[in-house]
RNA sequence: GGGGACGUAGCUCAACUGGGAGAGCGCCGGCUUUGCAAGCCGGAGGUUGUGGGUUCGAGCCCCAUCGUCUCCA
């Protein structure tokens, strides 16, 4: 029996025989591409050849690529686990042909692979063909049908064809787009999972388990345009796809691609460790759990490895939920403590041969994953509380589904849950409104979602290549003005005038285009009739764009022009080249386990983030920057080159993952005086940034901060050069400002400013001691009242302006009066140095009852003094500006008790 | 990108309609006990995330900002 591995093999190897190229797998996060979140089918990484953007490095191209379908249009998510076939994460093998081969060998090449290498009975295998749709006018693909006939063994009547939605591939509304031709098996009558469904009659794509698709085959050969037309391609594309987990499953002769060995390892080790056993039926509560775990571990190694980070927006957001959606499952077997992150290294183990990333990352993707569920457990346990709360509302009955969807919406509580808790108690959920709100929100978000049309209106278009290699080299150069880009599209004629908000493309151009985490570069393009101010840079394809608006004058598609960047390339340099320094220094004082995880060199700072599970000591920190700042002293040389990657990769060199790399890469080399002893360089790494020609002239290097940005990733953030002088400068100047205000030293300062904090500390507390024992004479005054005051009946009136006193006080007064008097009803009233009045009131329970309350009374008498008030019945206070009137108000106040006491 | 919630002592959280910043745990000291676990008594610990505003008065209301949690896309 096969393995997957050698299956894997043998589908790349088949294809490099046909002359195909084996280009690796994609990064599963796509860097650079904000219109997806995850890879999710093969041709990710080559949409923008078949959109015409760029011309390919080969012809033919082969590989199994790694993805995840878990958002947007293909959202597998909650099918997970029910079936024998839902994944998120899958790899998807395939070939491509770019403007070369086409149908023919497309579908002899698969028909041969499956059934002479692979050794499938063909008798069992089925085609499909595009029908056409006569409602949009796309033809039938006769051409295809013939195909199968003439270069394939298949008998004609299992040649179906078939409508738009299983045999048409758009990417969008718009764009490169095709019929496609489908590969299905029969596995026979007793695989049916829809014997119980009336009318049900087991055919391709009639939805039951019997058949399934195995391969599809799509030829790219239109471009739709705006009004809905098809034109031909100039270039016509081959995409193919097949699952290589199905196709495992059925070289292995499974039923179920659980049972291969893409899923075991992971389905053996939960099993031990949670004491389960795994029967591999569908429809069983502790089966469903392993199969759900066993593919979310997959996505989850795979997606953190590259680079995704749990996080409650965009991508983080969808590996967040696929992780407590795993947690959740988990309690189905029995584990309430975090777990995942061990199962994590058995995928590493044994995926790691054909993904060798997985296993260079594990102890960070264990890391992460660890952190994730505890967080995710203590989510769950407030959201017990809050559903106690909420069952208790319920009062036996149902749940009010605001509730339930709040304890969803606000605090993650899954609605599964909630429902299953609820029942658990004979409570009922209101499901349908939880749905309903559910949508609303749904609503909501996509009403605010913004469309970007830019990328379709240069669908089929072929820009041209920048020739950019000025950047490396000067900071101005002669070039010509090949056309403009907006939203429109890409014109090559015509002017632009002054205000115009436009995209510039140039023959050849020193701008830097963002990339690699070095910012585009600002500046001017000039020609003798105008000027344009660049506002930012970036690159689509090969071409380099440069945004921004004409300042002056006009300019016009074939002006010979100069581009001249803004002087701050320096800074960029020094900082770009400072970066690579960090990260070499990182490895040195925390072991080569740290990997990059991102970047950001602009002008003014750089930032690098990091792997690394905790926050580095102040002593690491300074290790890193004398290690740094020792090779700014030692003016090591920094040399560039390109090469082929295989060479960069055998020297060492590190790459960022996430990067596009073609076969041609630059290395740029840190301690080496020449391109011959590029060997010898400290610091090696994959970058097309620009850098200084020697470290010396970084100048000065020092870290601003450190940070952590999520778990198990570190932020720093350092300057260098002119901008750290001046960084340095403005400190400085605050403390000298400081030591001038304080009368001390520098040097003391520290100590100075320690000393004024206690002393502030125990200054507070003696004010508050010393208002405590000024307040007896208010105590002892307040005593006296008592036996000269007004009663009625046995409740005491006592009412009286206060020497100037505090708030605590007068209500320490009120509340003695109020114990020694049993029954009274006190008013205080007071003023303060500057002019401000305090009415107080306090009044004890049994007159309340009565009807008199603090609150009341306070309100009614606070205007009279020119403030307002209010309280508790007990206790109330006013504030008020008026010191004349409190004799005033106090007398209202008297008045206002008698009634309501006589009443 | 859009919505919801939260931010108070070292930790977990209270504080009613705007009116007295508190509890439990932990910490320190003392007592009790053969010892431990515990118990009793006492104590320290606060710029209520930050900055504005409204108000006589803001932990609470309004605006901004930072951070955390969470849902949707």
């Amino acid at each position: 029996m096969l393995t997957a591995k050698e299956i894997r093999t043998s589908f790349i190897d088949f294809f490099r025989e046909k002359g195909h190229d084996f280009v690796p797998s994609s990064p599963i996060v796509p860097i650079g591409d904000n219109t997806l979140l995850f890879a999710n089918a093969g041709m990710n990484q080559f949409k923008d050849i078949f959109m015409g953007l760029t011309v390919p490095k080969c012809k033919r191209a082969a590989n199994s690529q790694k993805c995840l379908r878990v958002s947007g249009k293909h959202n597998d998510l909650e099918e997970v686990g029910k079936d024998t076939y839902h994944h998120t994460f899958f790899e998807m093998l395939g070939n491509w042909s770019f403007g070369d081969y086409f149908k023919a060998e497309a579908i002899e090449w698969a028909w041969q692979l499956l059934t002479e290498v692979w050794e499938i009975d063909p008798d069992k295998l089925w085609a499909t063909v595009f029908q056409g749709s006569e409602k949009d006018g796309t033809p039938r693909d006769t051409e295809a049908k013939e195909l199968w006939k003439k270069a394939t063994s298949i008998s004609a009547d299992r040649v179906l064809a078939c409508g738009k939605k299983d045999n048409f591939w758009e990417m969008g509304a718009t764009g490169p787009c095709g019929p496609c031709s489908e590969i299905h098996i029969d596995l026979g009558p007793e695989n049916c999972d829809m014997k119980n469904v009336a009318g049900h009659k087991c055919a391709v794509n009639c939805g039951c388990a019997r058949f399934i698709e195995l391969w599809n085959l799509v030829f790219i050969q239109f471009n739709r345009g705006e009004n809905g037309t098809l034109n031909p391609l100039s270039a016509k594309h081959v995409d193919t796809g097949a699952g290589l987990e199905r196709i495992v499953a059925v070289l292995q002769n499974k039923k179920s691609n659980y049972d291969t060995d893409l899923f075991m390892p992971v389905i053996n080790h939960l099993s031990e460790m949670t004491g389960h056993r795994y029967t591999s039926t569908l429809g069983n509560k502790t089966d469903n759990a392993f199969r759900v775990i066993a593919d979310h571990i997959r996505a989850l190694t795979f997606a953190i490895t590259d680079g995704a980070v749990p996080s409650n927006d965009g991508r983080g957001y969808v590996i967040r939920r696929i992780l407590r959606r795993a947690c959740r499952f988990g309690r189905e077997l029995d584990m309430h403590e975090p777990f995942l992150y061990k199962v994590a290294p058995v995928v590493a183990e044994y995926m790691g041969e054909a993904f060798g990333e997985v296993r260079a990352r594990i102890d960070y993707v264990s890391t992460v994953i660890e952190s994730e569920e505890v967080s995710f457990n203590r989510t769950l346990d407030r959201g017990i509380d809050i559903f106690n709360a909420a069952a208790a509302k319920a009062k036996g009955e149902t749940i009010d589904a605001e509730d339930a969807f709040q304890l969803y919406d606000t605090y993650g509580f899954p609605f599964d849950l909630t429902r299953l808790m609820a029942q658990e108690r004979g409570l009922k959920v209101d499901s349908d409104k939880f749905n309903e709100l559910m949508e609303q929100q749904r609503q909501r978000a996509r009403a605010a979602q913004k469309t970007d049309s830019f990328m379709t209106a240069l669908t089929d278009v072929e820009l041209p290549t920048t020739e950019d290699l000025h950047k490396y080299k000067a900071d101005s150069c002669e070039s010509e003005i090949l056309g403009f880009i907006d939203s429109d599209g890409f014109k090559t004629e015509g002017q632009i005038e002054t205000g115009t908000e436009t995209s510039i493309v140039l023959d050849k151009t020193c701008f830097y285009a963002e990339s690699g985490g070095q910012v585009g570069d600002c500046g001017t393009i000039e020609s003798a009739s105008g000027k344009f101010i660049v506002e930012a840079t970036s690159k689509i394809a090969n071409c380099v764009l440069h945004q921004g608006k004409v300042g002056q004058g006009s300019l016009s598609v074939g002006d010979k022009a100069k581009a001249h960047i803004s002087k701050d390339r320096n800074s960029i340099k020094k900082n770009h080249t400072a970066t690579h320094l960090l990260q070499w220094a990182l490895q040195q004082v925390c072991g080569e386990a740290i990997a990059q995880q991102g970047s950001l060199v602009s002008e003014d700072y750089l930032r690098f983030d990091f792997t690394c599970p905790r926050a580095l000591t102040g002593e690491e920190a300074k290790k890193v920057e004398t290690l740094i700042k020792e090779k700014i002293i030692a003016d090591a040389p920094v040399t560039c080159k390109t090469m082929q990657r295989v060479d960069a990769e055998k020297l060492g060199a590190m790459a960022l993952f996430g990067e596009k790399y073609g076969n041609d890469v630059r290395v740029v080399a840190i301690g080496a005086a020449s391109e011959k002893g590029i060997n010898e360089a400290f610091s090696k790494e994959f970058c097309g940034g620009t850098h200084v020609d020697s470290v010396g002239s970084i100048g000065n290097f020092k870290i601003i901060k450190e940070e952590s940005i999520s778990a198990g990733v570190r932020r720093i953030t350092a300057m260098t050069g002119s901008g750290l002088g001046e960084y340095l400068e403005k400190r400085s100047d605050i403390v000298d400002e400081l030591s001038v205000l304080l009368k001390v030293p520098v040097e003391e300062l520290p100590m100075r400013v320690a000393a004024i904090l206690k002393d502030n500390k125990k200054l507070a507390k003696q004010l508050k001691t010393a208002a405590k024992q000024s307040g007896v004479d208010i105590m002892a005054e307040a005593r006296k009242l008592l036996d000269s005051c007004e009663k009625v009946g046995n409740s005491s009136v006592i009412t009286s302006k206060l020497p100037a006193t505090s708030v605590e006080q007068a209500r320490a007064a009120i509340d003695m009066l109020k114990k020694k008097a049993k029954s009274a009803a006190v008013v205080f009233g007071f003023a303060d140095d500057e002019g401000k009045v305090t009415l107080i009131s306090g009044v004890t329970d049994d007159l309340i009852k009565k009807g008199l309350k603090a609150g009341d009374l306070i309100k009614e008498i606070a205007p009279i003094v020119g403030g307002g008030g209010g309280g508790r019945p007990q206790m109330a206070q006013a504030g008020g500006k008026d010191p004349a009137k409190i004799d005033e108000a106090l007398k209202k106040a008297v008045e206002l008790i008698k009634e309501k006491l006589a009443g």
